[in-house]
This record gives C-alpha cells, sequence and structure tokens, in this order.
DNA sequence: ACAAGAAGTCAAAAAAATATGACTACCCAA
DNA sequence: TTGGGTAGTCATATTTTTTTGACTTCTTGT
C-alpha cells in the first residue's frame, strides 16, 4: 500500500524521487564537496563535523544507489575507495547551481 | 543547538533549504498543479485523494512561506481563496523541469 | 604481536515528518 | 434553523529519518 502510494506519485511527479533524495540529510553538502573532488569516506567525516559515519555511510550509499556517483576502489598500497560524480551526477550541476541562485534570492 | 547546524548547514549549502521544502510530502505534486492553474483548497483535496487536509493546509503555508506561492483572497460571491505561482515560484518551473527530464534517464 | 587507520555494519534510541479524527468559523440556500 | 460548502486549526498518533554507540574487517607500521 505505501509502496503503491509511492508509485502514484513518482508517476505523478517524476521529480519527486530525486528531491527527496537530495534532500536528505548530508546529501546535498556530499554533492557539493562531490563536485571538486572525488571523496573519501574518513576524508569527509573530518570535513563534516557534525556528521557521524552512519549517516554519511548512508548518504554515500543511497547517491551511489541513485547513480549521481560511482564508487571506486582503487587498488594501491593502503587501498583507497573514492566516491565522484557520475555522468548523471555531472548532468546535475547546472540544476543545482540554478537551484542555489534561486535559493538566494 | 539544532537551529545553529541548520544555519550552518545552509551556509555551507545554500540549496539545502529549498530542496528541503520541495521534497515535503506533496510540495511537487502540488507545485506541479500550480503551473497549470491556481489552487483552491478543497479541489486540491479532491485531486490528491490519497492526501488530507492538514498535510495539504501545510505544504500550502509552507510554499507560501517560502514565497513560492501567493495567497490571494477573491471577495466574491461565495469567497474564495487562491494560490498561485508567485514570480519565485516562476523562476523555478525550467529548474524543475530540468530535474524531471533528469529524473527520467 | 599490537596498535592504528580506513571503510564500513548493526541494533536501538531519539527526533522529525506525516497522518488521523474531531472540531471551528464563515457564508449561503431551503 | 438546518444543512451544505469552503477553508481551515488542534492535539494526538503513527511512520520515517537521523543519530548514537558498539562492533567488524582488512591493511599497514613499529
Amino acid at each position: 500500500m505505501t509502496t503503491q502510494n509511492q508509485e502514484n506519485s513518482e508517476e505523478a511527479c517524476p521529480a519527486e524521487g530525486l528531491l527527496k533524495l537530495l534532500a536528505g540529510k548530508w546529501k546535498a553538502q556530499i554533492f557539493r564537496l562531490a563536485l571538486e573532488h572525488p571523496l573519501r569516506f574518513n576524508a569527509l567525516l573530518r570535513q563534516l563535523p557534525e556528521a557521524n559515519k552512519q549517516s554519511i555511510a548512508l548518504a554515500l550509499k543511497e547517491l551511489e544507489e541513485a547513480e549521481l556517483l560511482v564508487k571506486t576502489t582503487i587498488k594501491q598500497k593502503p587501498l583507497h575507495i573514492e566516491y565522484s560524480l557520475s555522468e548523471k551526477g555531472l548532468a546535475l550541476v547546472p540544476i543545482f547551481r540554478n537551484l542555489e541562485q534561486l535559493a538566494n534570492i
């Protein structure tokens, strides 16, 4: 039933899912940081001192599932994991900028 | 403290407030209907049969407070209240369309 | 061998967002 | 004066999101 409603809602309004995703806590801030350079988990934790592991892990996972970020494992000496903007993520950038501009009015 | 964090968040990411607003339940759907014609409370209730008074009242109030909708009282025989897109609301339209397009990819 | 850093996961608690049902106030028509 | 329509509000549930704190796994440095 809940799923049904969600589906109806999405059908009636395709932007809803994307909006909900981006509005989730820490997501917009993470997206914004991802514009600058690829992200790493613990670095992100340090850059968002009010956030916690779990929240960041969840945000990254959902942004990845929505295909806005891609996760890359870099097989080098200390073994890194990086999250960077996907093509879809890049396509979102100008829209995001427009939103920021509108928000400042 | 909570307020403080919210402020920090907004400072770090100006789009957040607008995103949170639009992602709130029924808001995107209401915004979408407002593109077509001015909205009236009970008509909206009928158009969104899964929603309830309270939610719609809240959504309209918040969209109005965010200055995306303007509320107009029409002093005529049965006394109507209309919600229509403000200038800011109109400025959001193309951004919203872009979001919808991106969501469909 | 032991500690420390990176990248997490899990269950449970707390906080925030939504929904429910009842109730209000105004105007109009029969 | 009773009933119906419009436009809500209020207090209280219920649901969903977000946070907390503890624990895991893998790799490297000393």
